[in-house]
DNA sequence: AAGTTACTTATGTCTAGATTTATACTAAGA
DNA sequence: TCTTAGTATAAATCTAGACATAAGTAACTT
């Protein structure tokens, strides 16, 4: 009888699967579920709630709540730390900085991340190793308007990601996943031919409105990225 | 005074990145907070439920809760149905059927869902277009002993996507993105040259333990799949 | 020293109410 | 007919308290 959120949950849900309560539907209002599965009100609230986080129904005030035409279904990533990822997969994780400069913004990069005509940038080439195999190849711009700090660490032993992480501990951030061609100087890195596939994944991260670093990401080929939900 | 579960939240928030509270360090515990705040434990409650949903602190019984020292930042992306897709960029959706066959599950499709041996399933080809320009090419394996139904639907006007969603409202899906290379056949459907990278989504659907579809969406040189959060 | 048990504590969940807010609907006025 | 002001409704949120559950800790046993 007393039923908790998660049943109350699971039970909309089969409803809903079983086509008891068909798309564009509206559903009983919280009271009169409340009274039907014996609990309070804020029990079913809650089960609706995160019905309605996880896309399956709309709920309007006064409109009332329905179940969705086309539920959205949504994929989440946890975006990973390299090191972490490799790791995970059981392997022994090497990161090796290739080449570090101060320089000026590029065009494409002011456009971009939306810097200043003068900004100055830290641009960091590194390489993170599985096993001693590559990996991953990391293109990283720093802005040093946003963090002139950045100047003075020796990226030498501890990558940028995870000094990042470390440094700026919030940020918002624009992902964008791509397929592109292995070029000459990504060949010799990632130890693979001309024209092989490669996954790439760019990063943008603005703290508090101001641009702080872009990275491009590039695997080797053959990577998934992969969820289940 | 009184602090809603939004204050808590954005509260605690700006807490964590401004670094008074720093990574794993220990938060005070909710009777604390509530009290500091000025509102009811539920309240708090709320507010710290969804900064872990979030991925900000890491929560245990007794143990306390803390400030997670890699915030996993995870990145969600809402799968989408490609009509939809095209339509929200303003362009014209067109879908065309390019072949439908019933065959017997090839090997490496048996092992990828887990069918039996004497599977037989709804090989599907098809085409979305753009304003008229290619735009995603779909490579659908529909398991009949699941949905026989399947093999008696027409798919010349309806895509096998939206059919589906129609058809089985909830199941459990593994997605993986990956690059690729365009082969013979592909150049001719997205209208590209052989050896151009191709940006891949391939899923797989269960519906109540059992495989109903794979499909392998396979998009026109130079998609992105983007996020901001 | 190692294993077991009891205690304590922080989070997890529920209850039965109340208040607030957004909004669909309706009726009055222009 | 169009606009606007009111009203009722359903969700959104909050409260103060209760019990449940997981997991460190300490005390006790072997």
């Amino acid at each position: 009888m007393k039923a908790t959120y998660k049943d109350v949950k699971s039970d909309i849900l089969s409803k809903i699967t079983t086509g008891e309560w068909a798309p564009g539907n509206l559903v009983p209002n919280e009271v009169d579920l409340a009274a039907t599965y014996g609990c309070a009100r804020a029990t079913v609230n809650r089960a609706m709630r995160e019905l309605a986080d996880d896309g399956l129904i709309e709920r309007r005030r006064k409109a009332g709540t329905r179940v969705r035409m086309t539920p959205i279904r949504q994929a989440r990533f946890d975006i990973p730390i390299v090191r972490v990822e490799i790791e995970e997969k059981g392997a022994e994780y090497r990161y090796s900085l290739v080449s570090s400069s101060v320089e000026p913004a590029p065009d494409w990069l002011r456009a971009r991340l939306k810097l200043s005509n003068k900004s100055k940038v830290l641009r960091l080439v590194c390489m993170h190793y599985a096993d001693g195999d590559p990996y991953q190849h990391e293109d990283r711009w720093i802005n040093l308007e946003a963090l002139p700090q950045a100047k003075t660490v020796e990226f030498d032993e501890v990558g940028p990601n995870e000094w990042l992480v470390a440094t700026i501990p919030f940020s918002d951030v624009e992902i964008s996943f791509s397929a592109g061609l292995a070029d000459q100087r990504l060949t010799d890195y990632l130890a693979c031919a001309i024209g092989d596939p490669v996954f790439t994944i760019e990063r943008s991260t603005w703290w508090e409105g101001q641009a702080v670093t872009y990275v491009r990401l590039t695997y080797k080929p053959g990577h998934r990225l992969t969820t289940r939900y």
